[in-house]
DNA sequence: TCCAGACCATTGGATGTCCTAGTATATTCA
DNA sequence: TGAATATACTAGGACATCCAATGGTCTGGA
């Protein structure tokens, strides 16, 4: 990687915020800079362990939710609104997912308008295994410490909350 | 927006991780999800903030970090690792913001091998309205608690000079 | 019953990021 | 001094994301 720098970029511009009076607005821009800046770093991580598999990110996403999904299988619609994502990267994912062999795209019994989307085996095999290997290469040694973990969980929840993504 | 959903996703999959035995790894593998998702939240909103202006995320990033340097110049390779992004990511902003008269390319005097990126008045004053949109819009309507942001700042600053980014 | 409006998935276009490769310029060292 | 190495930027390709628009399918109210 490149060398680190000798002073924390975020924190000088923190500084910078304050020197051009905005006292109020320094810490949370900080705040949302590091988030920015830490998702970075995390799924630069994700996709170097992912690659031997011949997976990206949002495609190991859709691959894990279907795993978990009863039967394997999931509306797009329904697939899009549990990751969070365009129904357009649905498409875009279940187009390399399909073609990979991973899942297969079958019609809806009663609505003409869903398509489904389905694990197949050489795909759940496959979710297994990359799945582990995130587990020990990644979330195991994330860095955070417990008590972090717990922090960001509550912190990150709240945000999400407010920000309309569930309710509770 | 979409409608919320009526449970939290990530809260979730931390479940079946954990009822898949993943006990050690379901808590950092929820913060990290939680991240990747903020990350998507707050940019999507920065860049609806940044819209009218003409630049997205990574342009006004640029145009920021030149407000703020002396002269408002700076070679290529200072503000890729400044910022944190690819080489590459910084030419093709570059190349974008040079097309709309924000910042102009220069020959470094004495290395024949750098480039200079310097502010444009344009630049510079885009820059400034900007920054105050985004500081009205975004951060101090974060919704995270000041405590809240102090934490965040912290974890993830330690998260960020493990990684290598910085010293001290 | 039937049609207007809602819903679903896809396509095409614009952006941004990274990677690999290639060209040009500096620097180092034998 | 001259060759090998290092550094700086750009070009082209692969992916992912979003938005706007399109066409097919449902559904509820007139």
């Amino acid at each position: 990687m490149a060398t680190p720098l000798p002073r924390d970029p975020i924190a000088d511009a923190q500084r910078n915020w304050e020197a051009h009076g905005w006292v109020e607005e320094a810490a949370p821009m900080a705040a949302i800079t590091a988030i920015m800046r830490t998702q970075q770093i995390l799924l630069a991580r994700i996709e170097t362990v992912l690659r031997p598999f011949g997976l990206t990110f949002a495609r190991y996403e859709l691959l894990a939710l279907l795993s978990f999904a009863r039967g394997g299988a999931l509306p797009m619609n329904k697939a899009s609104a549990l990751l969070q994502v365009h129904p357009t990267s649905v498409t875009n994912a279940v187009d390399r997912l399909a073609a990979a062999g991973l899942v297969v795209r079958s019609p809806h019994p009663s609505d003409g308008r869903t398509t489904l989307v389905e694990l197949t085996p050489e795909g759940r095999t496959l979710a297994k295994n990359a799945t582990a290997a995130l587990n020990s290469a990644v979330f195991v040694q994330s860095e955070f410490g417990d008590d972090d973990v717990t922090q960001l969980i509550r912190i990150l929840g709240d945000f999400r909350r407010n920000a309309g993504d569930f309710e509770g």
